[in-house]
Order: C-alpha cells, then sequence, then structure tokens
DNA sequence: CGGTTCATTTGTGGTCGTCCGCACC
DNA sequence: AGGTGCGGACGACCACAAATGAACC
C-alpha cells in the first residue's frame, strides 16, 4: 500500500509526461505505435472505434518508467511495466536482475470495459464492481480496488514466445525472460489506480452499463486448493488459470511449474486460454444489448450465459484429463493461431525509412549509388 | 571531464527463393 | 495413399546514412 501511494504521488508529480494527446486533458495510460500516440482510454476508444482500419491499431500500456513507450515488460517484483528500453536499464545495469519479469502483449480492436477489464487483469473485478466501486471498500470485508491491484504473476513460457519479434526501438532483449504466459496482458503496472479511473468513467458511457457480465466470479473461488498452493493471491483467471493446465502439445521446453505435477505444457495452455478469449469475444455482446437492460443479472444468467460462466469453462477442462480428440483439437488450434500471428512494424527511423524508399534497387535490392550523379 | 575523430554496427524496403499447408486429382 | 499445384508466410539480400561506441586529445 506504501508503494501504491508512491506511485500515486509520482504521478501527480509528473503529470505533464504522461498528458493524453489527443485531449491533453487526462493521463495517457496507452500508447498506439501506429499513431505515435499516448492517449487515455477515452480517448482510445474514439479515436480507434472510427474506422475499421483504426480498430486494427494495436495499443500497448505507457512504460511506467519513460512514459513515452509502450510497455512490454512487466516486472512483477516492482509492479511495474516498462518498454524495452528501460527494463533494460531498471534490471540489467543495477539493482535487480533477479526480478520477476515477464513479457506483455498490446490489444487492438475497440474492447469494451469489460473486455478491457480482462485484458489488463482484472477480471475478477468486473464491470459492476467497477461501476460502483465506492461499495466495495478495501478496508473491511469488501473487495476494494486496492485488493485488485495486488497480486503475483506466474512465471511462464514457451518457446514461441522467446521468440517473438522485439518491436521495440533498440535490440535489446528482455534479459532473462520467462516465458510468455496466456494472458499477457494481465498487469497494469504503476497506474492501476488512473486506469481503474478511467474505465469507470468509460463504463458510465457504455449503454447497459450497469448491467453487465460481473457477475464474474472471481477466479480463484472456482479454483480453490491448487492455485491457493501456488501462492497467487487471486490476480483473476489468467494468472490463475494458466498454472493450471494443459498437456503437453508441441513439446515445449517450458512448463508450468505446477507443484501437483499436472500436465503444464505453457504453450498447449496458451492455445486453451487463447481459444477461450476467443470464444468470449463470440458471445453475445450484453454491452452492446441495449434494449434489454431490464432483466436481473440472475435471470439473464439463465438465458444468455455470462462470459463469466465461460471463464468458468477452462478451470473445468482444465482439471480433468483432455481426450485425444480434444487435445487434437486444441492443438491444431494452436497451430492456426500461431500461423496467422502477426506483429506490426515498428519504424525506429523514419529518416532511415524515407530514404529506403527512395533508393534505387535493382530486383528489389538497394543499388549501389551512381558515382556520376 | 568534455569534445572530437574514427571505426563499427544498425536499420531501412522491395523482390526473390524456399518452405509449408492445403486442396485436388 | 501419394503426387501435383497453388498460395501464403517468411528469411535473405542489397547499399548506405545514421547511430553507437571506443580511442584520443
Amino acid at each position: 500500500m506504501t508503494e501504491l501511494k508512491e506511485d500515486q504521488e509520482d504521478q501527480n508529480r509528473q503529470p505533464q509526461r504522461r498528458l493524453c494527446d489527443f485531449c491533453s486533458e487526462n493521463t495517457a495510460l496507452l500508447y498506439c505505435r501506429a499513431d505515435c500516440a499516448k492517449l487515455c482510454f477515452s480517448c482510445d476508444r474514439e479515436v480507434h472505434s472510427t474506422n475499421q482500419l483504426f480498430t486494427k491499431h494495436t495499443r500497448w500500456l505507457l512504460c511506467d518508467s519513460c512514459d513515452s513507450s509502450p510497455a512490454s515488460i512487466l516486472c512483477c517484483t516492482d509492479s511495474c511495466v516498462f518498454c524495452h528500453n528501460c527494463d533494460w536499464e531498471s534490471h540489467n545495469l543495477s539493482l535487480s536482475p533477479a526480478h520477476e519479469r515477464r513479457p506483455l502483449e498490446g490489444f487492438a480492436g475497440c474492447p469494451s470495459v469489460s473486455e478491457l477489464l480482462s485484458i489488463l487483469g482484472f477480471e475478477d473485478l468486473g464491470k459492476k464492481a467497477l461501476l460502483y466501486g465506492d461499495s466495495v471498500t478495501s478496508d473491511g470485508g469488501g473487495y476494494g480496488f486496492s485488493d485488485w491491484l495486488v497480486w503475483d504473476t506466474p512465471s511462464v513460457v514457451s518457446l514461441d514466445d522467446l521468440i517473438a519479434p522485439n518491436d521495440s526501438g533498440h535490440n535489446f532483449q528482455a534479459i532473462g525472460l520467462p516465458p510468455l504466459p496466456k494472458n499477457r496482458n494481465a498487469a497494469c503496472g504503476k497506474h492501476k489506480e488512473e486506469i481503474l479511473s478511467q474505465l469507470r468513467e468509460l463504463s458510465k458511457l457504455e449503454p447497459n452499463s450497469s448491467d453487465d457480465q460481473d457477475d464474474i466470479v472471481p477466479f480463484q473461488f472456482m479454483e480453490p486448493a491448487q492455485n491457493r498452493h501456488l501462492g497467487f493471491k487471486g490476480s483473476g483467471f489468467m494468472q490463475n488459470s494458466e498454472h493450471a493446465v494443459v498437456p503437453s502439445a508441441e513439446g515445449s521446453a517450458f512448463n508450468w511449474c505446477s507443484d501437483t505435477g499436472e500436465f503444464t505444457d505453457q504453450g498447449f495452455s496458451s492455445s486453451l486460454a487463447d481459444c477461450f478469449i476467443e470464444t468470449k469475444c463470440l458471445l453475445p455482446d450484453r454491452d452492446s444489448d441495449v434494449g434489454d437492460a431490464s432483466g436481473g443479472a440472475n435471470e439473464e444468467q439463465s438465458h444468455n450465459p455470462p462470459i463469466a460462466e465461460t471463464f468458468q469453462m477452462v478451470p473445468k477442462i482444465a482439471h480433468r484429463e483432455l481426450n485425444s480428440q480434444e487435445r487434437v483439437t486444441a492443438v491444431s488450434r494452436y497451430k492456426e493461431k500461431k500461423k496467422t500471428r502477426r506483429y506490426e512494424k515498428h519504424i525506429r527511423y523514419v529518416s532511415r525509412k524515407v530514404r529506403a524508399e527512395s533508393r534505387t534497387r535493382i530486383k528489389g535490392r538497394f543499388a549501389k549509388m551512381d558515382m556520376h550523379q
């Protein structure tokens, strides 16, 4: 909590560094490489919902250290997100090479508040709790925001993920980086309070905002003993479930170190969780279902399986032995997804790009300059 | 310690060739 | 089941300005 307070003070001390490039009012929390812009959640939605092209822009959280680059590393020890540069400086040069870190990924599209919560690792919180955050205090029995801000993220690794291109500005590769967990986004660094605050505001603007999938039951409750003995603090589905399961699908050398000795192949668990996310996205968006805001949560649940139920399915699958058919299906989905995975190219030096585009070529290759010209 | 010089490394894009998965016969 | 063709994905290639690092004054 003290750290949290310090973080907030830090934010207050440097308000200008994180000003939204679009509205110049709110604190910027996201970075869009395609636009080279720092954005608050509100402007991010405004900007990236205008047309289908913009929705393809991938956005990252803003680096907690330099406040100017997309964060690609989460330091669980510091509860901070870093860009490659700052991660390098923080964890290589000095102090804390042993810090527990893991990669982060951005998100694209135009996610709803609920989806953003999920992306940022707040799926436990839910939109409803977000909206009525005041009623659930951190002191006493309820779950205040601050309670959700403290978690441990598992160390994970997949060989594929380690091969992921470094699209940040330099060539530094994260050092001693553990494999990617299924949910690579489940973290939001030092600015959690600001993130939650902006999401809360955003949530109020969404139609049907009070009637959401936020009957999401904290995952740790559904997954009692297993994850708890792993030392998780109820950080949400992704953090927990990722550890849980999954048979080895592609011989990944990196496994979830489940003390239970269950199958814990990371690659496969990734696929499961990814498929799971896709399933979630395919569900009717109740946020957009403006016309049906009357039914109570329970009633609605009975008609339309809430996302929370979908989330619950995974641990159920996870804890039983997958039969061969399921395994084959999951593996093929994983391969398919891996096949189509794309990363936006990041231009570090625009001047070089301009020059390269204007250079003479022979069959696509750069040709020598004509000395006589 | 700061500035300068020099050597080395990096980054850039269009095309080609190779590999792989898939469909079809 | 095996062979063939097609299409998508992806790495290699090229020259050179810019960036970076080391050495020196």
